[in-house]
DNA sequence: TAACAAATTGACAGCGCTGACATAAAATAA
DNA sequence: TTATTTTATGTCAGCGCTGTCAATTTGTTA
């Protein structure tokens, strides 16, 4: 009932092993001969047997996303854009979730991930933050001689000490906060806030360093009180709001938050106070998730390229050569700027 | 290097054949064979090889998540709830996403579904909301013979015209809406306001239905205008809010939204008009989404055990003798408060 | 032209496991 | 006790594919 290989080499009138190389594009194939074997494998709706093709290589034709504490959409995004090219190569991608180690011993911890990826026997990995910049997975992940790449990863890391380099997918952090920045300066902004994101994430750093380059290039003074340290939670952008916004005469005009939950805390602190956004304050937030959609004024934010770094990431796990490309790729982002920023409020308007 | 089951049959001193009944819980194997085989296995760190067993049981050992259009988080939770089973029953699962067909022709939809589902073999299907309610995909999934559980499912539907009825997990969405309309009423509320969700939903009608019967039950009179369509977004939520409290007359003082992004909505509007949440006016939703947590005041909500019912899911798609299973499992919910919803404010408060 | 190299194709074993069936051992009935 | 069922274990082929290596064809060079 269900077409096998062995029915298309017959009806192709070549061999298995010829129609195996069809399908699985190996070279040195006689165009007219993969020509042939493609149409009749077609005609034949046929569709390769995974296990056996997995148990015949020994490969497990599976890929894993690890993930960590981040946002369900920024994971479902991430998974959708490597699913896609996962499935166009026959590729199954699972999702692992694991949880860094804070109190648990970190050899605990090892010992733990090395038996999951045991028994999760996968060709590839695609490291999410905050595990991408853990040096402690990527050691475990060498050791058991599986492919990585990382997405998103803000710290430079090996595979292990004196390893080789890792392929990395990564957004310019550092440059979209300073055009982010640069773009409140350029509406008239000079009275700004900056609340940084959570310490354990490499990004937070990243953030606060374009923010600042920014603001540094246009003479504009920051004083401390005006960096605040915050989650990256909701929370903890209300918190760093009360803070900013405490004094009234020494209130900024405009507030970056390093993602975008704590922005929709600093806006509700706003509306909660009657300070209108974003007449008498601007603020944006940085990720472009959901949330800024679900709240009034919408929120303008930086927008990442999630799904297609999700498909570049599946991509450089399948390429084969992937000496030639280089092991940080770079994709862009976007400013998108929708009704919580304006241009300042001068006192004449 | 890796051990097979070879290396456990030889260790444990039985053929091979024993060995595999032993890891996949097969009876008519000899308690004390059962355990010296297990102690062996444990010793020799063996893990099956899912390729090998796969192909020669003709099962795929993986299962397939189908959802549509629904938040990240919903999916996020469902699929982590089935993939902890799916794990300890050495399956795997894998996310496919659907749209259901709008303007395009069902039939094209149909097949197209159909050549998805060759090309991903799974052993069975994990159906959520709105995919659950699509007779056309429980058609598909019968003609491919494909086994399938529905989660959240609000229409009553069979695996085809006469055909067998479909295992169904569900929450009981009229008894939640009435159980949270109660609450409101029996802290002082009376002039209730009514979100109802997306249309093409099966669970609006059933919250709505909570609703008027909490509502009929203490004789309570709801005009019409106080019952406004929305379509489970947060636009749609501002839009009904909009609507219920365009009249400071003849304003609600409490509002139930058919689920948190609508609700948020309805915040939003409230703090924008000065209309404080909770003392002017209670808001809840339903879901219990992350949104609640990411507003100000958090916002009051009906719980669903989300990740318990993708775990009993996937149970139900693995367990052989589901006859004595219930067609329908209901799992319980649970109404949380949080900051915006109060007893209501009278007026001598 | 022969002699050789390169490109193309095929033969075949076997990946690790389970299904179908056969056999042996134990429990029960006669 | 023996006959019969029940329970426990074993034998073996083969699932559908690919790796290895050998055979063949084609192209190139001398």
């Amino acid at each position: 009932m269900k077409a096998t290989i062995n029915d298309v080499a017959r009806g192709a009138g070549v061999s298995m092993k010829t129609v195996s190389r069809v399908l699985n594009k190996e070279p040195n194939v006689a165009l007219k001969t993969r020509q042939r074997v493609e149409d009749i494998a077609r005609e034949l709706n046929y569709t390769p047997n995974y296990a056996a093709r997995g148990l015949a290589s020994s490969k497990s034709y599976m890929m894993a996303l690890m993930y960590g504490q981040v946002g369900a959409t920024y994971i479902m995004e991430i998974q959708s854009g490597a699913t896609d090219v996962c499935r166009e190569n026959g590729y199954h991608l699972v999702l692992e979730p694991v949880t860094l180690p804070t109190s648990r011993s970190q050899e605990a911890f090892n010992n733990e991930l090395e038996a999951r990826l045991r028994r999760l026997p996968v060709d590839g990995v695609i490291l999410t933050p905050p595990i991408c910049d853990s040096q402690a997975v990527l050691d475990v992940l060498a050791r058991l001689n599986i492919k990585c790449v990382r997405v998103g990863a803000s710290k430079n890391l090996r595979a292990s000490e004196g390893g080789e380099a890792v392929p990395t997918i990564v957004m310019d952090d550092k440059q979209a906060a300073f055009d982010m920045t640069e773009a409140l300066i350029k509406t008239g902004h000079r009275e700004l806030g900056f609340i940084q994101g959570h310490k354990d994430h490499g990004s937070s750093y990243l953030r606060l360093e374009g923010f600042m380059e920014a603001v540094e290039k246009h003479d504009i003074l920051v004083p401390k009180s005006r960096i605040v340290q915050g989650e990256y939670t909701f929370q903890s952008g209300i918190a760093a709001a009360n803070s900013l916004l405490s004094e009234r005469s020494a209130r900024p005009t405009a507030i970056f938050a390093s993602n975008d939950d704590m922005a929709a805390g600093v806006v509700s602190v706003a509306n909660r106070h009657g300070i209108n956004v974003p007449l008498e304050l601007s603020v944006c937030g940085f990720d472009d998730r959901p949330i800024t959609r679900k709240m009034s004024p919408q929120l303008s934010s930086v927008c990442q390229p999630i799904y297609e770094m999700g498909q570049i990431a599946a991509l450089r796990l399948l390429s084969r050569a992937e000496d030639e490309l280089p092991i940080a790729q770079s994709v862009d982002y976007k400013l998108v700027f929708r009704g919580s920023t304006a241009r300042r409020h001068t006192e004449s308007d």
